[in-house]
Parts: C-alpha cells; sequence; structure tokens
DNA sequence: CACGCTATTGCACTGAGTGCAACAGACTGC
DNA sequence: GCAGTCTGTTGCACTCAGTGCAATAGCGTG
C-alpha cells in the first residue's frame, strides 16, 4: 500500500468529478451562474452540498476545471514537438490538441458563452489562462536563441500566444462558431508578428 | 438642475473612494488580503460596512480600482497620439504615462506584490487588463492598413502589448523593482515581434 | 463477524454581498 | 425661522459561498 495509494480511488474520483462538473455547467447555461446555487448543483447530482466541496474547492473551481485540463494537454503536445523546431509553430502544433477534445461543437460553444458572459468567470479563465504560461514557458526556452533575457522572452512568446489563443476564442464566439478557431488564431499570430 | 448633477457630490464621492481605496490596499498589504475583513476596513475608514458598499461593489473592487484607472489613463494617452503613428508606437508612448503615475516605487511595488500574492485578486487583475483590451482596440484599429480581418488584428494587438506589460510587470516584481519596466516591456516585445 | 479506513454528511460558523427601510444632514422656498 | 425634499449613511435581516469538526455509513480485510 505504500508504493500504490489505492489508483483505482485516484481514478474513480476524476471520473465523479468531471461527471459533477458536467452536470454544474449544464445547471449553469440553461439557470445562469449565478443564479444557480451550490446546493442546486448537489442536489442534481444526488450528492450532498458538503461534498460537492469535497470535489472542487469553489463555485468556480466546477465551471473551470475543464481548462487546467486542457493547459496540461497542450504542455504535453508542446513537450513531444521536435527539439529544433521554432517555438511559435511548436506552439501553433501545440494548440492542434484543442480541436481533438471529446466535446461538440455545441457544448463547447454553450461552454464559452458561459465563460465570457459572467464577470467572476472571465475573470477565473483569465488567471486559469495565465497560468498555462508557467507550464508552456519552460518549454519554450531551449528553443529561443541564446540570450541574456531568454526567460522573459520565452514568458513573452508564451503569453503572446496564449493572449491570441484568448483572442481567437473571443472572436470565435462572436462568430456563433462559424468559423475555424485556429484560422482565427493565425491571423491573430500574424498581425502581432510584424509592424 | 438638469444640466448639472451637481458635479460637486462627483468630486467629493471619487475622492472618499480613493481614500478609502488607499486605506483598504494598506491593510490589506499589513495584515494580508483573506485575513482583513471589510467590517475592519470600514472602521479603519470610520464608516459602516454598508456604506463601503455604496463606493465599492466588492472587496476586490476595493482592492483593483486602481487598475480601471490606469486603463483609462492609457487610453486618454493613446488617444492623443498623432493618427499616423505606427500602432505599436502609439502604445509604447501610451504605456508611457505608467511611469507618471504619483505612486513611489515602494508603493507601487507593496501595491503588486499584493496583486499577485492572491489568487483572486491574480484574476481581478487578468480580467481588468482584458478590459483594457476594449478601450484600446477601438484606438488601434484605425492604425492599420485595410484588411479584412482589421478589427480582429486590432484586438490582437492590443491584447499582446497588454499581455507584454504584464509580462514585464511579473519580470519587475521578481527583480524587486531593480529595473526600468519599460524596458522590460521593450525586451518582451522585441521577443514577440520576430518568429 | 469485527475492525479500520475513507468518503459522505450534517451542523454550526464566518464573511461577502444585497434589499429595505429608517434616519441625519444640507439645501430650497416660504 | 420653519416645513419639505433630496441624498448619503446606517442598521437589520437575509442569501449564499466556503470551512472546520465530529458523527456516520459503506466497504474491503483480517
Amino acid at each position: 500500500m505504500a508504493q500504490k495509494p489505492t489508483p483505482l480511488r485516484e481514478q474513480t474520483r476524476s471520473v465523479v468529478r468531471s461527471l459533477l462538473a458536467r452536470t454544474a455547467i449544464d445547471l449553469f447555461a440553461t439557470k445562469g451562474y449565478d443564479n444557480t446555487t451550490l446546493e442546486e448543483v448537489a442536489a442534481a447530482a444526488g450528492i450532498s452540498r458538503r461534498t460537492l466541496f469535497n470535489y472542487f474547492g469553489s463555485k468556480e473551481d466546477l465551471a473551470l476545471s475543464g481548462l487546467a485540463e486542457q493547459g496540461d494537454l497542450i504542455a504535453a503536445r508542446l513537450a513531444e514537438r521536435p527539439a529544433d523546431e521554432d517555438a511559435w509553430t511548436a506552439l501553433r502544433a501545440a494548440f492542434q490538441v484543442l480541436e481533438e477534445i471529446d466535446m461538440t461543437p455545441e457544448a463547447r460553444l454553450e461552454f464559452i458563452t458561459l465563460l465570457f458572459g459572467n464577470d467572476s468567470l472571465r475573470a477565473g479563465h483569465a488567471e486559469k489562462q495565465a497560468r498555462w504560461q508557467n507550464l508552456l514557458a519552460p518549454l519554450i526556452e531551449p528553443r529561443l536563441p541564446d540570450s541574456e533575457h531568454r526567460t522573459l522572452q520565452a514568458r513573452a512568446i508564451a503569453a503572446a500566444a496564449i493572449t491570441c489563443l484568448q483572442v481567437a476564442n473571443e472572436e470565435w464566439v462572436r462568430l456563433d462558431g462559424q468559423a475555424d478557431m485556429l484560422d482565427l488564431y493565425d491571423t491573430a499570430v500574424q498581425a502581432i508578428h510584424r509592424p
């Protein structure tokens, strides 16, 4: 029991987590985030309010847990890219993973609309993406030419790429999903590369 | 009374606001954001908790009200720049206004440290800066060459510039204020301009 | 069957945020 | 000086997010 702290528990736990998140997001999307109490979410999931807090630290977590996973996915994909690949090319390839996520366009649109429709969720979203920087920057740094400020440069590139992704996302929502998100991303990146 | 809805009231109100914000930030910085209740802030300012809510919509607002003003300052400065000036040049010039704000380096460092030391404040910070985009992007768009995606491009540039500012800020805190913030900004911008 | 581990749950409490109604002070017209 | 209005302040009661604690229920193991 020392080596294996019961991975089965971990497994069921993460299944329950994503199930709860799904239930919650559905409720949020239909009733509105602010008009939905955790009491209701718990009831809909058939558990107690207190137990909900065993799975998620806050109401925001419940809505945004998916984002943390996305960050991990992107980082993992980025780490797999060839070491000599250009930073922007590698990032672009890593972002491709977002298109492969098991989620219908409708669900994705619903989710992002939810995100942008509430102040504290938008804030949490922005913060979560800011954390992606910490995951991506170390993977970008070795791809840059030697320089005194390489660490800063890596952070800037990671942050800027994520920002472009965010801008593309916003535009994608504005267009009601009637466009390819990564195309929009490419346009955004083009815009900042050269004056 | 129709034309002038007593601008005097507006004036005193904004004075009281900044006074309250100052008091609150001092408390937050010494006791910690989470360990400070609005009850205490109100007491320190000599008003009631309820009245505090007449001036600020939330605890976060109390800590971050300065940021909204900064955004307005930057936008105002940007609007003053010559219309034919390059977007990045104009932005860089507009950001200069941040150095002119009446705030000792110690106070600024204290404030930013406060910002980065708390999850929800970091989130609020990120969100406030995201709102700057909405102010700056329309001022940038006319500076870009005609294109199908000019609006998207303008948003991307505004967002990227703000992101670089944020990265520079983080680095500036990491260096304990021992550097010129705009120099760091320039380095960050350089890094993303060229593939 | 009994034991121990862990997740679940209820309960009570703090603190943010809101709606409402009472109140105090300033300013106006008489 | 006095009555009336307008507005900012305050207290009160309430909802809801989030936390600590202690009791309990469920489950695998001896």
